[in-house]
DNA sequence: CTCCATGCAAACACTTTGCATCAAG
DNA sequence: CTTGATGCAAAGTGTTTGCATGGAG
């Protein structure tokens, strides 16, 4: 979806070091179409030939949530998932009940008006919303 | 939110039976405020004077979703919250990530265009969606 | 050389399963 | 009685912590 350089950049200007483990779990989290959880990422690194430890996944997740190039997505299947968090590519998912297939959805502004009208009647000021759409895909119905 | 009354009469309807548990289950989800995780219904339970055993929670929770009266909520914080499927109360919550209180918000055919699109688009029937609103309270900013 | 990054084992939190017993209808 | 509900212990799944070692800058 992004762009793994341009977050390796943003990461080394902060200051933070640049290993083959933090490299690889952005280039994998950038290039992936759907969010991965933790184990999907192991995979993919194990596909690169890169043994690495679950501890240090959890723990680079963590790194990457801190520095708020990753956001964590529940999409209701029992393990927390992560995809990065592009700077104008805001999307949602749509997720099949049947298949279990992920789809991404771009969408803008799309709930700014609801926020806005939170922030009127509660004085409540939202920073992030969760939207997921379940269903049934064309090919399950 | 709902009449616990009124499921267990569905439930009774559909041939169930009808124990402590389920409609001491049943009063307290109806009567909560906020989505519960399966600790606090336990909790609640044991308030109530009733020792009840966690599998037992967790199946009859698995039971009523089953029977479209009880559906799953995620609010992020590691742990499944479940809320009674009322009729017509839908509602979202709104999240603070300072003080973590969960409030919830009516809203009616909110986002009715949106999945209309998504069938447009995707071909893809949206069943049933997931929205929740995360950020700072009046009190907290 | 100094920290941050990593691995490993063990602990943790939450949820589920297997099997014996109990009780609603 | 029959079948679904319950309790208990144990296992399962996903995540986190403590501590020692390794590697980036």
């Amino acid at each position: 979806m992004a762009n793994s350089d341009l977050l390796l950049e943003t990461l080394k200007e902060r200051g933070h070091r640049m290993t083959k483990v933090r490299r690889a779990m952005l280039d994998i989290l950038c290039r992936a179409k759907t969010p991965l959880a933790a184990a999907e990422l192991i995979s993919a690194l194990n596909r690169r030939s890169l043994a690495v430890n679950k501890t240090t996944v959890y723990r680079e997740i963590d790194f990457l949530q801190r520095e708020k190039l990753v956001r964590e997505v529940d999409l209701l299947d029992g393990k927390k998932r992560y995809e990065v968090l592009g700077e104008h590519d805001h999307h949602h998912h749509i997720i099949c009940t049947s298949c279990k297939a992920i789809r991404c959805m771009e969408m803008h502004n799309d709930l700014d008006a609801l926020e806005a009208d939170i922030f009127k009647r509660f004085r409540f000021k939202v920073t992030s919303h969760s939207l997921e759409f379940f269903g049934v895909c064309e090919r399950c119905q």
